[in-house]
DNA sequence: GGGGAAGGGATTTTT
DNA sequence: TCCCTTCCCC
């Protein structure tokens, strides 16, 4: 008999014993939403139906892992493994790679990132021989991905008289052409983009009623979860699925639908009742995450919306502490009084540091967090931003092994032929992907046919060209007898790869050289991890695919005990005892670019609302007078959300002129120099005892050497030696021996010319550099 | 064809 | 401020 019903309100136990027809749950924040899916989905297998019937698209691909293991430990592991259960992105490709072959795409296909897209559409327009001023890169590629969320193919484009029009008087006449080019070229290559996987699907769907039927009969039971931020080609792809047996379940938030600039679409979940016939409508109302105070504020801010379906959050929890507003004079000083008030918190409240998120508008405002951080030696992670799979060097070994798996994939090719550089030169591959374009083929299959082809390419460049094909066709051969792992390890040293890293010699050469090294360790795990797994294999392609679709929260948090840091989206679903909104300004929160209309700004503050929520104990908001933006100090003026949220729950702190802390910082902040001496006068509240823990060294080497986001402590200007002159003797941890030729820059820009013995001139940032002064 | 220096553009959010 | 592109010289 199932006791896990009884973990359940009534409100939540009702959506979950529901049995056949659409529902749809309206789950306000916090109010256990993820606990209901999970347990339906058990329940469901209780009641008999066949977990091989049962698919349930999640946001992350680590929050149906997650659901996935809670199944198991209801209903046993081995059922629970045969749930097809991950986001759209990755399970729909899987399906394609089933049976996209139908439309003419092979089983390997290859996943194209955005960096891919925009490269392929940047090469297109010059081809074209257009503008780029005018037809910009990213803005096309931008188009292009809105048109196929719409499923606007470019036969409906080209027959929608609207849309061409609408480009034509956007002075961009030959967008469609761009579009049929795009679409033409990821073909030749195997290769879709992250909306392709939709699109494709819808497509396979649609025109191949025999594979339709297929998959409604295995599907009977169709769970989505964040359904408010799906989009139309989602919304088809679900509505066809589910077509047969109306056993469809979607669970969401109009609240915090926050994905529009991707496709996302809300009227999704707001027109639910409209589409399916018969349907029962739960809600979820009380909330259980958060304090009175901050559940409270966060109904009064959406509350300012008019678009929204009616709901009512409420919580039993106590009030709790208000919600503290600051106001800094600088982004600099906005992250110390963060850094500060963490370090607080955890002292007074013997708090860990994982109990504490910071989040942001926008990538680039994490600088000044980190540093402050940094200096209080509060360890911390950065979810997002430039994700370890998108660094350049990680880029390249994907490449190669995209090549291996796929030769056609046209991006990687290009990629990696002339790097490390082996003299294949621009001219060259121009030529390659003309006479391509000529004959109908992808560029790999050119180079396979030189001789047969009568291209202007030299003798010495061809057998380049040949010794280039032979290699990525002996890895193919060694592909097929060797685990994921051998085969990557060998490609980065075969291709000098590694090598090319290495011999760079400086600090960000070998930086990227233990990057790969981590890459191959990762690849590693995967091959032992799937082993494991009985429908897995553990071979290069499922790597590959892992890697394309992976997420930025799918990252393994891990055992380290860390501050969050991430942007307002990528919070979405997680919870923090602690919770610092920063950057609430105007122009950046709400978004520059995102007040010209009502819908716009109502879905900042839809954001604002997910901010807030994500808190459980405490929140708190802050803003500075002067932000650093473009390497630039520009005036800031607080978010206009600031004053929406009721102010019965908030508290205001003005920290300036109030002679208490910080103060003495200002000045020394706006004039570049920190007095060190006065950083130690700030005095915690409440008398707690300031004394900082240091980190043991040797663990902190281990964890930067794991993660390279946690660069080393940076120094202030005034924390740099004053020894440290023209003329001087020093020993560097990595290029030894040196003289100081010459300084330049102050306070902790400084940087120092030195001759190393060993090594030659290298110029250091003293804040970063090792450096020892050596007795002359 | 390769490498280094200089200049210009960018920041919304992500699968 | 930083990153990417372009240009220039070898």
């Amino acid at each position: 008999m199932s006791t896990f019903l009884d973990e359940l309100n009534d409100a939540q136990r009702a959506p979950v014993l529901h049995k056949d027809g659409p529902l749809m749950v309206i789950a306000g924040a916090g109010s256990g939403k993820t606990r209901v899916l999970t347990y339906r989905i058990a329940h469901l297998m209780e009641q008999g139906v066949d977990s091989f019937n049962i698919l349930a698209l999640t946001f992350t691909n680590k929050a149906a892992r997650e659901m996935k293991k809670r199944i198991a430990t209801i209903v046993g592991n081995s059922e629970a493994k045969n749930l097809w259960m991950g986001t759209f992105h990755s399970v729909f490709a899987k399906l394609l790679r089933f049976d996209g072959d139908k439309l003419g795409f092979p089983s390997n296909f290859t996943i194209y990132d955005t960096q891919d897209s925009q490269r392929l559409i940047a090469s297109i327009i010059k081809e074209m021989g257009l503008d780029k001023d005018i037809y910009k890169y990213k803005q096309v590629q931008n188009r292009i991905s809105s048109y196929k969320n719409s499923l606007i193919t470019v036969k409906a484009y080209f027959q929608n008289p609207e849309l061409v029009e609408a480009d034509a008087m956007a002075k961009r006449p030959r967008m469609g052409e761009i579009y049929q080019n795009y679409v033409d070229r990821c073909f030749k290559a195997g290769a879709m983009d992250f909306d392709d996987l939709l699109l494709r699907t819808n497509e396979l769907l649609t025109r191949f009623p025999d594979v339709l039927m297929k998959y409604q009969d295995r599907f009977r039971y169709i769970l989505v979860d964040e359904y408010q931020d799906t989009n139309h080609s989602q919304y088809l792809i679900v509505k066809a699925l589910s077509d047969r047996y109306q056993n469809i379940c979607v669970v969401g938030d109009d609240a915090q639908s926050i994905y529009s600039f991707r496709g996302a679409n809300i009227s999704n979940i707001l027109n639910f009742q409209r589409d399916y016939d018969d349907v029962a409508v739960y809600r979820l109302e009380q909330n259980y995450r958060s304090t009175k105070n901050i559940v409270n504020a966060a109904n009064s801010i959406i509350a300012n919306n008019k678009n929204q379906l009616e709901k009512n959050v409420w919580t039993s929890n106590d009030d709790g502490g208000q919600i503290i507003i600051h106001r800094s004079v600088t982004d600099a000083e906005e992250g110390r009084y963060v850094a500060g008030s963490i370090f607080e918190n955890k002292m007074r409240h013997q708090l860990q540091n994982g109990d504490f998120a910071v989040l942001y508008r926008t990538n680039s405002q994490s600088r000044a967090i980190e540093d402050a951080l940094r200096k209080r030696d509060i360890p911390y992670r950065i979810y997002g931003g430039l994700s370890f799979y998108q660094r350049k060097e990680i880029k390249d070994v994907l490449a190669y092994l995209r090549l291996v798996i796929n030769p056609k994939d046209e991006e990687a090719l290009k990629r990696v032929i002339n790097f490390p550089a082996r003299g294949i030169g621009q001219t060259t591959i121009d030529r390659l992907v003309v006479a391509a374009n000529q004959y109908g083929r992808s560029v790999f299959e050119v180079m396979e046919h030189l001789d047969k082809l009568n291209l202007s390419i030299n003798a010495g460049t061809k057998r380049k060209l040949d010794d280039f094909v032979t290699m990525i066709k002996s890895f193919q051969i060694m592909n097929e007898g060797v685990d994921a792992f051998t085969l990557s390890e060998h490609v980065a040293k075969k291709t000098g790869l590694l090598l090319e890293f290495k011999k760079d010699g400086t600090p960000e050469g070998i930086a990227k050289m233990e990057n790969i090294e981590e890459l191959l360790n990762g690849i590693k795990d995967f091959v032992e991890g799937q082993k494991e797994l009985a429908d897995a294999t553990g071979s290069l392609t499922e790597f590959l695919e892992d890697v394309a679709l992976a997420t930025d929260m799918d990252k393994e948090v891990g055992d380290d005990d860390r501050v969050a840091l991430m942007t307002i989206h990528l919070a979405k679903g997680l919870e923090f005892p602690y919770v610092y909104v920063v950057g609430m300004e105007e122009d950046l929160f709400p978004s520059a670019m995102s007040m010209n209309t009502r819908s716009e700004l109502e879905e900042e503050r839809r954001l604002f609302y997910v901010a807030l929520t994500r808190a459980e104990k405490q929140a708190y908001l802050t803003y500075t007078q002067n932000r650093y933006r473009w390497g630039k100090l520009i005036d800031a003026e607080p978010s206009r959300f600031l004053e929406e949220i009721d102010e019965k729950y908030v508290e205001n702190l003005t920290p300036i002129n109030d002679g208490y802390r910080y103060k003495s910082l200002i000045n020394a902040d706006i004039f570049g120099e920190v007095d060190k001496s006065k950083l130690r006068q700030v005095k915690p509240q409440n008398g707690t005892p300031p004394s900082v823990q240091h980190p043991n060294e040797n663990q902190l080497r281990k964890l930067r050497k794991l993660k390279p986001e946690l660069s080393a402590p940076t120094k202030s200007g005034s924390d740099i030696d004053p020894r440290l002159v023209e003329g001087a003797l020093v020993n560097h941890t990595r290029f030894g021996r040196g003289k100081i030729l010459s300084i330049e820059g102050v306070g902790s820009d400084k940087k120092a010319e030195i001759l190393f013995d060993q090594g030659g001139v290298k110029k250091l940032l003293l804040r970063f550099a090792k450096l020892e002064v050596l007795d002359s």
